[in-house]
DNA sequence: TAGGAGACTACTCCGGTGTATAGCCATTGG
DNA sequence: CCAATGGCTATACACCGGAGTAGTCTCCTA
């Protein structure tokens, strides 16, 4: 990772800073703050990038590029194991959080980084079903990002009730997590719910099924 | 609903022009917003409760009370038909949207208004298993804290990432999600995903189900 | 009818925030 | 050697937030 080296140029020392003040305390945290955690003045925020809003954006687009790149670098790439070892080194906790507040927040960041989970989900699990592991679904694309959605936000809530007392270990809330929601997950996925298809049947038999939500088709999550 | 009567006390009305500025704009809303929404001067906050967040505090306790009330007045009591028909009415959508927003920050109240919902789908879903209508799980908590994370995650993302453009039509954006989650959800329910037992076998035969995540059982969400 | 309590307001105060300006200092290129 | 560019700091400004103070008005009561 970039920490590597220590001595950075300041814009990327605030950089650096930012993304680790925003990830722990939240984008509210003052700029001041955010030059302290960096050790230099406040001015050089605005010296750098002028605002800011700019600096969040610089954060933004750092964060979801590295994110890529983490996940890149894993070859196993099923979302969950990917968020499951994220947090395995520091940098990759701090993604994390960084972008499950984004999600919460529901800014820009967020929403682009929960379309891009959508549309890999989409590809997974096509390829699932198209191996027989998965079973098919009456639409895929709503399945993924329902699917998406439930695991992310059950995440994000998650991490809103249950916040690391030190900012740093936000991997033993991860294990916790993940403690808890495996054997559900795994019998709802192979054994499902309701013990008998009446109520999708009625669902279908309605004829609401065959009508695409609203909207143009495909976007993050409708609107 | 109390606002049938329109002229309050400025006690009551602060009360619930909080209420309403939290819900529509966030806890962040001043207390001067609040005070001219209300139609009082801002000083009366500090007057009647000391400071905002006591105001704060006699909000989440007032949300909570009348969400309990709603949900008694609407008799059939499935988590999600109540969540589907809250925003029915104008105070129910506030009241939606304000504990919506409690649990996105992981307030005392999101966090009570969670455990709670937890602990009614226990019951609810133990009734359903032992009238045959679903199937049990190995762990029945852990299962009911998992459906209501995953579902209230999936909401609160939602709503972070679809925000009502005009704060007061909730209801367009609630039908949103129910029409794009309701054939996902059935089916998910009743086949399932996975097209064979093998992975949940796998998890069982590696004992890690025999252990209870950790911490003290039962609280909200682990910790 | 006088007194007092409480609802309510106008105004002040103080701290914190983002933004802006002016200048220091080192490195560099002519 | 010297000027100029750019990283960086110190300081100030304007603003807005919650909190605090003093005083007015109204209504109830003795």
């Amino acid at each position: 990772m970039s920490t590597a080296q220590e001595d950075l140029t300041g814009r990327a020392r605030l950089r650096d800073a930012a993304i680790e003040a925003f990830a722990a305390q939240g984008f509210d945290e003052s700029l001041r703050a955010i030059a302290a955690r960096a050790e230099v003045s406040a001015g050089l925020v605005r010296h750098h990038f002028g605002s800011k809003e700019a600096l969040r954006a610089e954060c933004d687009a750092t964060v979801l590029e590295r994110y890529r790149r983490l996940k890149e670098e894993s070859l196993q790439a099923e979302p969950k194991q990917v968020f499951n070892q994220l947090p395995g080194s520091r940098e990759g906790g701090v993604l994390l959080l960084y972008i499950l507040r984004s999600a919460r927040e529901g800014s820009p960041a967020g929403r682009q980084f929960t379309e891009q989970l959508i549309e890999e989900a989409l590809v997974l699990l096509d390829q699932a079903v198209s191996r027989g592991l998965i079973v098919p679904s009456r639409d895929e694309p709503a399945r993924a990002r329902f699917l998406i959605l439930q695991s992310l936000g059950a995440l994000v809530l998650y991490f809103a009730l249950n916040p690391p007392q030190d900012p740093e270990d936000f991997t033993t809330v991860m294990q916790d997590y993940y403690a808890h929601v495996a054997l559900p997950t795994l019998e709802l996925f192979t054994e499902g719910l309701f013990a008998d298809p009446g109520y999708l049947n009625e669902y279908l038999a309605s004829g609401a099924a065959g009508i695409p939500p609203a909207g143009p088709a495909g976007d993050t999550v409708s609107r």
